[in-house]
DNA sequence: TAAAAATTCGGAAACGATTGCACAGGAAAA
DNA sequence: TTTTCCTGTGCAATCGTTTCCGAATTTTTA
């Protein structure tokens, strides 16, 4: 590794490591004249202190961890992309994890960080409904955790989420007023707090305008994009088929796309499609996607920032139930006309 | 921090913190008696040896590091999936950075990363042209360094890439042969090894051909997006408008596409166009592009599996000039037909 | 001018894990 | 029985930094 070591510059320079140490802090015992030359012998040989020995000894490690179920989904990218803008600014590093969706995958990673990897933890869980045991073990571990969008609903804490059961309202009151009679919504996880209010403003949406609701119409489909797009295919198919489609989640929206392109069925004509999504090129799309964008990148920064601020003053306490929310942002497009 | 280390259970056990540490690392010369004893009190208490110490002894930190120019870019998205993925499976983490396009970010990250902090790195560069002292910086304190995509032109190393001249000469040949007279290519910059092959084979195919090719029509793009399709909305506004586009880069691709429906100029009757891309919804657009699409997944795990291989080997000299190759895979779709 | 205080620096002990070496105790060989 | 060898364990040094505690020198104060 690094042969440029605090030692190698105190014997070079005829001082102590100790002095070096300080002087490079920027320590107010050390006189001006010996930090110059310990500042520029430093830079001239490139020194970086070892990140390891700093970590070991300070017990913290300016880094912060990140765990998203999804990394390859536009929205947990921006987040992380949000997040990391900030830190980066503030001094911090930020290590993403990917829990797959997968709650075994997500303690192994925790389990991991207990090795005093990160100094604090922002995640979005594989599953909320799950005990949120080894998310106690980080709190027991003096590591502070704060929680987007899929947030802990057993546990205490800072959770930044978006307004979405108002969002999934707009949406569908949308659809319905356009003149759909039958919406069809395709969730992936009723059991989600995410899940669950997107479900819920679709609902309401729908009661508020005293429009009739066969529960057939709220669909649960799995993670599997095949297998989602060839279930919609056959509904498509038949004449029975709803003329309106609420997507609560990015793939969703595109599974139905697909399986209306294959069955060959109108949008908007047909069928009307808005869809949660954070995709960048919607307007793109054939047609042109009505989309619900969540506020990816600045939920991530919001996430950072408030965690920031919390490991510095000591008075934030983040274990203490505290609810944000930061509103997802409607785009009506040719999808819905 | 975590308060549970080797010394705690070396006391609870009535050992020596040697012993345990020999239990955990399932030493040969401890009884399997005690190693129960210990690994069953270690699990019990969720212990997890201290990274920090860990790295500062082993002068190892089993993380390899990964910096690219845009991580939000789907094709280094996915590259960083592919790589994380033989991380996870060979016991090593990895952490992402990103250079925002620019030199001196880059040089920073590679200069933090001398702390220490990774044992490896791979790494797409923000400009090929630009001195690589700080890569050689990272040479000289022996942490590997190797490259994709964007390789470095003045170092020597493993660089892994995809046929770029091929693929653009592919998607050239397929716009003339389908009947276009005046195909422009759009590229980010010629000074690039990645761009100059593009420009390369966009000409090769031109040549071979026998069809003429106005130099006016390789044009460079800037990284604005905004500009970018302003100026492709005057261009496509002129009579003397291209009926071909070759896209080198995804955004441009997509400006393309936004300038031709701003212009409402029909996609392929009157342009047709072909882009480099690695989004996954290519076939969903109006009208379905046509793609050439990097494998940027494998290159992300054929990258990790090359550096851990050579790792672990002695035998494998990563610092010497190695090229591999990944082909691209062309898809026509709608937008040339 | 002597004492007190401030300034500037060095020595050494941490942080938590690994590892070379030493050393018991028992088994095997002589 | 004595010697040799092996097994299992403990001691202490080490990685590179920070930081507590003094100590030496200079400056200020009485």
């Amino acid at each position: 590794m690094s042969e440029i070591t605090i030692k190698y510059l105190a014997q070079k320079l005829n001082l102590a490591t100790s002095t070096v140490s300080r002087a490079l802090n920027d320590s107010h015992e050390i006189s001006e004249t010996t930090k110059r030359k310990v500042t520029e012998l430093a830079k001239a040989l490139n020194f970086q202190p070892n990140a390891y020995a700093k970590g070991l000894r300070q017990q913290k490690t300016k880094t912060i961890g990140i765990i998203v179920p999804d990394r390859v989904n536009p929205f947990f990218n921006l987040v992380i992309e949000g997040a990391e803008s900030i830190c980066r600014a503030n001094g911090y590093s930020l290590i993403a994890y990917n829990s797959y969706e997968d709650v075994e995958q997500e303690k192994k990673i925790v389990y991991g960080l207990l090795g005093g990897k990160v100094d604090a933890v922002i995640m979005s869980l594989a599953d909320e409904e799950k005990e949120a045991q080894h998310l106690e073990w980080l709190r027991e571990r003096n590591i502070p955790v704060i929680f987007f969008d899929r947030v802990a609903q057993h546990l205490e804490g800072f959770k930044f989420t978006t307004n979405d059961q108002e969002s999934s309202y707009l949406g569908t009151k949308h659809l319905l007023e356009k003149g759909c009679k039958k919406v069809i919504y395709l969730g992936l996880s009723h059991t989600s707090s995410v899940g669950a209010a997107r479900r819920e403003g679709f609902i309401q949406a729908h009661q508020e305008l005293g429009k009739a609701l066969d529960p057939a119409c709220l669909m649960e489909m799995g993670h599997n994009d095949k297998e989602n797009q060839e279930i919609l295919e056959k509904m498509f198919f038949k004449l029975t088929r709803p003329d309106g489609v609420l997507a609560a989640a990015e793939k969703l929206g595109l599974a139905a796309y697909r399986a209306l392109i294959k069955t060959r069925i109108k949008v908007p004509d047909q069928v009307r499609v808005v869809s949660f999504t954070n995709m960048q090129m919607a307007d793109l799309l054939n047609p042109p996607l009505s989309t619900i964008a969540q506020p990816a990148f600045d939920m991530g920064s919001a996430c950072a920032l408030e965690l920031i601020k919390g490991l510095k003053d000591k008075k934030v306490d983040l274990s203490e139930e505290k609810r944000i929310i930061i509103p997802s942002v409607f785009t009506p497009r040719e999808s819905s006309r």
